[in-house]
DNA sequence: GGCCCACATGGCACTCAGTGCACAGCCTGG
DNA sequence: CCAGGCTGTGCACTGAGTGCCATGTGGGCC
C-alpha cells in the first residue's frame, strides 16, 4: 500500500473510485472491456480487489460511473414541476439533463460510446439504465395525464419518443467525436417531438417536417389562439 | 431444424430443449430465478450440465426461448415489404407478430412476465431483447425515410413509439392475467401511434386524443383527399 | 495517555455462470 | 467394416460477485 502508482494527482486526494474509473478506462482503451478483468483494473489501481466491488456493484458500474446520480438528479427536477409546466416540454428538460452529463466530460463520453457500441454486455447494461430514465419521464408524465383518456398510453408513447430523440442526436453527436453542438443536435431531435405532441406554446421550436402536401386546420370559434399557433406550428414545422 | 413440436405431445419426444425449459420453468417458479442454479435445472431435467448451454447460451436464455425465432420472423417480415406498404402501418404489423407470440400461450406469458418484473436481470435482459424488435423497426423506416429530412430521427422516433404502444398494451393484458382481448389492446395502442404518424389511409382506425379544443386545417387546393381525410383522423381521433 | 468505536480497506474462501476440450455414443453413407 | 458428422457428457478452468473476518486509522471520551 502507499504505492500511489497511477495517481497523477497533483498532491490532492483522488478517492480510489476516480482512480479505479481511471485505471479501468485506461486498460479497457488499451486491451478492451471482456479482456480485462477486475484483477487487472485493481492491480493497476493499486488497491484489493475487494474495494472495487466496494464502490461499484459490477464490472459494468465502472463504465457508468455518474448515471445513478444524474438518475436522481432527473427524479428531482421533475418531482419540482408544478403543473405551470407544460409535461411535454417538461420531460425534454429533463433529458436536456442527460446530455448536460455527456456533454461536460467529451472525450470521456466519445471513449465510452466506442466501448459500448463494441461490447453487448455493455450495450445490455446501457439499455437498462436508458429504461430507467424512460420511466421516469413515463411516470411524470403518467401523473400529469391522470385521469385523461388514454392518459398512461399517451405518457409511455412520448417518454419513449423523447429518448429516442435524445438518443439519436446523442449518439449523432457521439459519432462525430463530440466536436459538434450537442445542446443545438439535442434541441432539434426535442424539438421535432415537441411539435408532435407538446400541448401548450413556448419558444417557437417547431420542427414537424412538411413532406406531405396538406395541413387542416379546423378551429372552434372560442379556440384560443394559442391553440391554433401550436397546432400550426405542430403541422407546418419550420420547414 | 425440423423442430415439429410446439405441441406437448403425448408420446412424442420432447427435444431435450423443451424439457430444460419446463425444468427451469418449474423451479423458477418454486423458488425463484437467482435461487435457481443451472445445477439444479439440469438435474431435474435429468441431462448434462454443458448440454444447457448447448442450447441456451446463458441462464437468462431458457426464459425467453423463442424471441430468436421472432425476431427472425420480424425480420423476414420486414424484408418482404414493398413500397405499397405505408411504412408506418407496415412496422406496427410487424409489432403484432410479437404479440402473436407471447398470445399463442397465455399462461406461459404471464409467469414469465411476473418472473421478469421481479428479478432485475431478467429486465435488463428483456430490454436488450426488446431493443433488437426496435432496432429492426427503426432500419427498416430509415430504409423507407431515406433521403427525408430528419428521416433518421422521424425512423427511431416512430419505431420507439411502435414499441412503447406495443408494450403498454401488452403489458396491460398480461396483468389481467390473459383475460382480455390481447389483439384488441394492442390494435387500440397501436391506432393511437398510426393516428400520430401514418402518413396513407388505411382503415379507419384513428385513435387519437381530442383533449384539445381545436384542430387546424390549411389545405392546398391540389391536395388529396385522402391526406385531408388522414389529417382529420390523427387530429379528430374516433372520440 | 489509554481506550473504544466507527469506518474504510484488504485478504480469503466460496458459489456459480460460462467456456474449452476431449471423449463416448450414434447414425449415415461408402 | 470403417469414416465422419452430430449430440450429449464429464472435467477442469476462468472470472464475477459475496460473506466473513482481520486489519489499520482516526477521532472522540474518560
Amino acid at each position: 500500500m502507499s504505492s500511489t502508482s497511477a495517481a497523477p494527482g497533483r498532491g490532492e486526494k483522488p478517492p480510489m473510485r476516480d482512480a479505479l474509473v481511471a485505471a479501468a478506462f485506461r486498460l479497457f482503451l488499451e486491451r478492451g472491456y471482456e479482456q480485462t478483468t477486475v484483477d487487472d483494473i485493481v492491480a493497476l489501481a493499486g488497491v484489493g480487489r475487494r474495494s472495487f466491488f466496494r464502490y461499484f456493484p459490477s464490472k459494468e458500474d465502472v463504465v457508468f460511473p455518474d448515471h445513478e446520480r444524474c438518475l436522481a438528479d432527473m427524479e428531482a427536477f421533475l418531482a419540482a414541476s408544478d403543473d405551470s409546466h407544460e409535461p411535454v416540454r417538461r420531460v425534454c428538460d429533463a433529458a436536456r439533463l442527460v446530455l448536460g452529463l455527456y456533454a461536460e466530460n467529451p472525450t470521456f463520453s466519445v471513449q465510452r460510446y466506442r466501448l459500448t457500441k463494441r461490447v453487448p454486455g455493455l450495450r445490455a447494461y446501457e439499455l437498462s439504465v436508458v429504461w430507467r430514465y424512460e420511466r421516469a419521464l413515463a411516470e411524470y408524465l403518467r401523473a400529469r395525464f391522470a385521469g385523461r383518456r388514454e392518459g398512461t398510453l399517451r405518457a409511455d408513447v412520448i417518454a419513449a419518443a423523447v429518448v429516442a430523440a435524445h438518443n439519436n442526436a446523442l449518439r449523432s453527436w457521439l459519432r462525430s467525436d463530440g466536436k459538434g453542438d450537442a445542446g443545438a443536435e439535442v434541441d432539434r431531435a426535442l424539438g421535432y417531438v415537441l411539435s408532435t405532441y407538446a400541448e401548450a406554446p413556448g419558444p417557437a421550436r417547431a420542427a414537424a417536417e412538411t413532406d406531405g402536401d396538406v395541413v387542416v386546420v379546423v378551429s372552434r370559434r372560442d379556440a384560443p389562439l394559442w391553440r391554433i399557433v401550436q397546432e400550426l406550428e405542430s403541422l407546418l414545422g419550420r420547414g
